[in-house]
RNA sequence: GACCCCAUCGUCUAACCUGGUUAGGACAAGAGCUUUUCAAGCUCUCGAUACGGGUUCAAAUCCCGUUGGGGUCGCCA
């Protein structure tokens, strides 16, 4: 009796899926629509399950698949059951042999092939609408491959009805497979489950988001230094919206709202632009101490980090940079002058190099040097009256000074980045360019 | 080619379901303010209902067609 309440209770509740194939890494459209799943299992209470796809055993990877189920981890979900095919191959054949034994499929080659007759079909997609088919472009399906491994659409059909899934979320790749599995589920005798076809995430060039397109893989957008919340937030934007104007909300905003049926039907065009805008919000909205552990993790990794650097020193680093910061990448890019001292002067900032101010700069050293308590404040005041002194204009000298300490016309505010350089070696760094001038325009 | 899906600024979208808005927002672009540069921030500008027919007092919204774009046509998933 309990057993029995237990079952009507499972096929009430609200059940959907993602079923990724570790044939590679997670990608960005794949990401989507788990995100999408997730989300809607989550705002109805349902169970979101994962059924690994590994029917091809040639193909499947233990590395991708560690690598599909981190992502999913990463960009912020959960899931509630995880099945595998490989481990279900027994079930598969029992449901063929029915088929076999009721007269609706037969074995041919060594393979057993799954036969229909023509009729009308209709999906009742919950993105779409009324979807008809008035003819198929075959009249029977192999269902076992002659290696004895299930077909995509004949597993895809008996796991979807014995896990009781009865939503399923799919990219809009997967319409025209619809007819041929609900032809299946009726033969079978399970009951059809609701549709929802999302629309595909498509290249700036028109058309599948391909190799021609950079990153594709979630694994790569991590690398290149994108915060999961920002991946998750844009994904989710592209085909829906959350209403009023908003664009920056996190999933747990979503997955309260969230309804499939308000998502659109048109295929979305990837914008890095409007990605990396979202990134560059993250990251402004993050703490310090987030961005240090994350900056600290990459230096690490690259075998980058010198000795003498601590977690201090790591945090003014972020705090000179965070708002200019659209990527993590872009940190560590624009930082090494922090870590370093053998950067060059960059080729479009020499043209400011060209006037010699050795004599002045030598006059800046020797204020800087004589101070004691080398804060920002002060090395403002300093900087502001030596430059009065020399009867020169502010940005006179603060052009060049920025050159000779991060080798870039462009950068954070001057007196912050002394502050952080400290004063040994900002005066070695104006020694170095003060010897360029006097050199002639040579670079030590 | 056959079958299927889709159609609002360059891009993502709101308004569409339940016809009545100066068709709104964001990214990008351009201009300005601020300023030691860059960035951020603030202000402003540019910019769309693919086309043609209906239905209706009234159409971005409903219907039909055209055009355009996309997807699928594997013993891959």
């Amino acid at each position: 009796m309990q057993a029995k309440v237990l079952a009507a209770r499972r096929s009430l509740v609200l059940r959907v899926r993602f079923a990724p194939s570790p044939t590679g890494y997670l990608h960005i459209g794949g990401a989507r629509t788990c995100l999408f799943n997730w989300l809607y299992a989550r705002k109805h209470k349902g169970e979101f399950v994962l059924r690994i796809e590994d029917t091809d055993v040639a193909r499947s990877k233990k590395e991708y698949l560690d690598e599909i189920l981190e992502s999913i981890k990463w960009l912020g979900m959960d899931w509630d059951n995880i099945y595998y095919q490989s481990q279900r191959f027994e079930i598969y054949h029992q449901q063929a042999q029915k088929l076999i034994e009721q007269g609706k499929a037969y074995k041919k080659e060594g393979a057993v092939f799954f036969k229909y007759e023509f009729q009308t079909i209709e999906i009742d997609d919950l993105i779409r609408g009324k979807i008809t088919f008035n003819e198929l472009p075959k009249s029977e399906e192999v269902i076992i491959k002659s290696d004895n491994s299930p077909t995509y659409n004949f597993s895809c059909v008996i796991d979807d009805a014995l896990m009781k899934v009865n939503n399923i979320i799919r990219g809009e790749d997967h319409i025209s497979n619809t007819p041929k599995q609900i032809l299946m589920y009726k033969a079978l005798g399970f009951q059809v489950p609701k549709f929802a076809h999302l629309p595909l995430i498509l290249s700036p060039e028109g058309g599948r988001l391909s190799k021609r397109f950079g990153a594709t893989s979630i694994r790569e957008y991590k690398e290149l230094g994108y915060l999961p919340e920002a991946i998750a937030n844009y994904l989710m934007l592209l085909g829906w919206s959350p209403g009023e104007d908003k664009e920056i909300f996190t999933l747990d905003e979503a997955k309260e709202i969230f309804e499939i049926t308000d998502v659109n039907k048109t295929g979305a065009v990837l914008s890095l632009e409007k990605l990396n805008w979202i990134n560059s919000e993250y990251i402004r909205a993050s703490s310090d101490e987030r961005l240090v552990g994350l900056f600290e993790e990459h230096l690490k990794k690259d075998d980058f980090l010198p000795s003498w650097v601590d977690k201090e020193y790591m945090k003014r680093i972020v705090e000179l940079f965070k708002e200019r910061t659209v990527k993590l990448s872009d940190l560590f890019e624009k930082s090494r002058f922090c870590f370093y001292d053998d950067f060059a002067y960059d080729q479009d900032s020499k043209s400011i190099l060209e006037k010699d101010l050795s004599s002045q700069v030598k006059t800046l050293a020797t204020s800087f040097s004589s101070m004691e308590d080398f804060n920002k404040e002060n090395i403002e005041d300093v900087f502001r009256s030596t430059v009065k002194d020399l009867g020169l204009k502010v940005r006179d000298l603060v052009h060049p000074v920025r050159i000779a300490l991060t080798g870039r016309k462009n950068g954070p505010g001057l007196f912050e980045t002394i502050e952080v350089l400290g004063k040994e070696r900002v005066l070695k760094r104006l020694e170095r360019l003060i010897s360029y001038w006097e050199k002639g325009g040579v670079d030590a």
